[in-house]
DNA sequence: GATATTTGGTATGGTCCATAACAATTATCA
DNA sequence: TGATAATTGTTATGGACCATACCAAATATC
């Protein structure tokens, strides 16, 4: 069978297809049906990132910090004396991608770049006070707006199991 | 404390952070601290999704289907008769982005647009025969290579927790 | 000391995502 | 009925993110 373009007597599989929705016998626009959808890994992870990023950026809003800007500063905070090249990578962003990115940090005076003395090639990466205080609040922010969501949707149990199965497929998959 | 450029007499907290790491007590580069990073949702779900694409990806190397592409069949053959709007909103896929997407796929003859006779506005979405049967064979893949390791590193038990969980998130986060 | 490697950076292109605008068609309703 | 509003597919366009090639300065290697 091979698809006419204008349907002409398409008597196909149920009742005219090429007609679309618009029989009597349904009200309005009911919802598509899913399906195995709703099973496909990637299909739920994928929704299920975006509604995150989605809230987390709502939460940060007074901040004006984005998941990526907040990994880097919780990263260097946790890391002092590392260069770009070593943040970068840990967190999966390639280098020349970096540069923008602490561009805008240091420019909101976040963060600093200190040229190394060991190798002067490097810039070793620092937060500042306002970064060190920003961080702070952003910190705050994000355990009672965002992460105390998933409690509250999943319970304290099903969110640990949740986290480290994800971390298991982030490491192992 | 303001952050200095050059960092000249910087015995600041941890013995000379402007030196970075080439101290002699390091051997190597070790790996740096996530810390905080590895609890938080964002992070992980960003991380686990990214990995579960670049899977789906080589697992569907034979057919050339991304993981958007292969939605769009499913949701097709799950729901014939409907037009572009609604396949496309139903995926969170805006209009005028999914007209490439369709293009692409028509010009493989995976689906096919039918002009409705009920509203001549509207492109009924139909999977032709070979996009049945290159989605059949997806499907197979899927599951065989993509989701069956899902369970080889979770359990089966795990896994639909994890799917529920995800979805949960996707809908009421 | 000549060569290779590393680091931060620029330039550039691709893909995905979002908005505005438009023609054709249909719905609304005075 | 006919004027107006809304809808559908589409184009054009810009932004955000990601990936590659390339470069100068500095360092490592031999």
């Amino acid at each position: 069978m091979t698809v006419s373009k204008t349907a002409e007597k398409s008597s196909d599989k149920p009742a005219d297809v090429a007609k679309g929705r618009k029989d009597a016998s349904e009200p309005q626009a009911e919802a598509l049906q899913l399906g195995e959808l709703s099973e496909q890994l990637g299909y739920v992870l994928k929704r299920a990132q975006l509604k995150v990023f989605e809230n987390f950026l709502r939460c940060m809003a007074s901040l004006q910090l984005t998941p990526a800007q907040f990994s880097v500063l919780l990263l260097v905070e946790k890391n002092p004396g590392r260069n770009q090249t070593e943040i970068a990578s840990t967190l999966g962003i390639l280098r020349p991608n970096f540069v923008a990115m602490l561009d805008n940090l240091e420019s909101r005076d976040l963060c600093a770049r200190i040229r190394s003395t060991n190798d002067r090639r490097s810039h070793i990466l620092v937060l500042t006070d306002k970064g060190k205080a920003v961080l702070a609040r952003a910190k705050k922010l994000v355990a009672t707006k965002h992460e105390a969501r998933l409690n509250d949707l999943l319970g304290q149990a099903n969110r640990e199991a949740l986290i480290g199965m994800l971390a298991k497929i982030a490491n192992e998959f």
